[in-house]
DNA sequence: TCAGACATATATCGGAACGATACATAGGAC
DNA sequence: GTCCTATGTATCGTTCCGATATATGTCTGA
């Protein structure tokens, strides 16, 4: 999906910012498959605008700085029903974490430990703030998070259970940097 | 991890050509978690070249158009090791699959159902794909391979357990597409 | 008290990457 | 005989990321 479908779908929520919008990808249902920065989403909202799908009214704000508010339009709900019902475009996974562990023997198990421990708190912690969430307003919001839930639950599983083993592996492993020349 | 360093991680791997590098993120290990296309991989190839992370050699071939070869030297092996010391990007993650069903109350039920199966499909094909490769040379090779398996296990399983409720939640389901006016 | 960090807010810029396309050649399918 | 697939290199337009600039208010701790 492209920013500007991105953004229509926030404001399908409820009218928004382009801060809020951010802010939405960083901590919101979003936040967990899709992103989009600053200077995608400023760019698309001109876009967005200038379409007729977005409306824009500037609200000044007593001690912060002046805020442009976003309303998606009859038009822009009728486009972003059409991007969902294109054919979807395949996952995008990009893991510098599992790229690294891949080259485990590249590096000191220490490390290894390191990276694989601060993982795994990372999606036990996600998974518990999860289950603190109690509004789910949609059956495709349910679906969805009940999806992320399962397969973080299951990547923390993975890392606690083979830790161990894996780090012992590593350590035993007499194969340092494996070269070309090793195979030779 | 920009592409100059995924380059140097497959030619750490084995001499190999650009279109080879290619094949490589679309079949081999790499793919389930790092993408590279022919745009970025070309350009990259060429920095690296003059950079002398790697040499090359142009091989003429019979019947197929002439190749070039590349190579990681010292300089490239002691590049890739530096960056795997760095601290891992945050995995991105984008899905138009979630994304959709995030907007289930937008599409008709049959497409919903639809989009679940062939995706559990996909995890279920991947899963038995990965239990079929028995070459897992190194420790780190194994413990990626290990964990790919498990989440996309999780995946499969988890849209095969609640795809029935989920359908019949949103067929019940009066709220067609919630809009803001829905909600004043 | 006042420097520094943090939150709110919009916007742009350089560089990187995606996806499509161009070009060339050969083999197999229908 | 034409079309699709595979091998192979390369570029081009568009999009997007990450850093930065700019402005202002609050909160926190030496």
């Amino acid at each position: 999906m492209d920013t500007r479908t991105l953004c229509l779908a926030v404001l399908l929520r409820g009218d928004a910012s382009g801060y809020e919008i951010k802010k939405e990808f960083e901590d919101g249902p979003f936040s967990h498959f899709q992103l989009a920065s600053f200077g995608a989403i400023y760019p698309a909202l001109s876009k967005l605008a200038a379409d007729g799908l977005v409306t824009v009214t500037e609200q000044e704000q007593d001690g912060r700085p002046d805020k442009k508010v976003y309303r998606i339009t009859e038009s822009g709900r009728a486009v972003l029903v059409g991007e969902l019902h294109k054919h979807p475009h395949r996952d995008r996974y990009r893991s510098d974490f599992l790229f690294m562990l891949f080259f485990a023997d590249c590096l000191a198990p220490q490390r290894i430990a390191e990276l694989i421990d601060e993982r795994r708190d990372f999606y036990r912690e996600t998974v518990a703030r999860m289950d603190d969430c109690d509004s789910l307003p949609t059956p495709g919001h349910a679906f969805v998070h009940g999806f992320g839930r399962a397969v973080y639950a299951a990547a923390a599983d993975y890392l606690e259970t083979n830790r161990d083993a894996f780090l012992e592996t590593v350590e035993t492993d007499p194969s340092k940097i494996s070269t070309r020349e090793a195979a030779e």
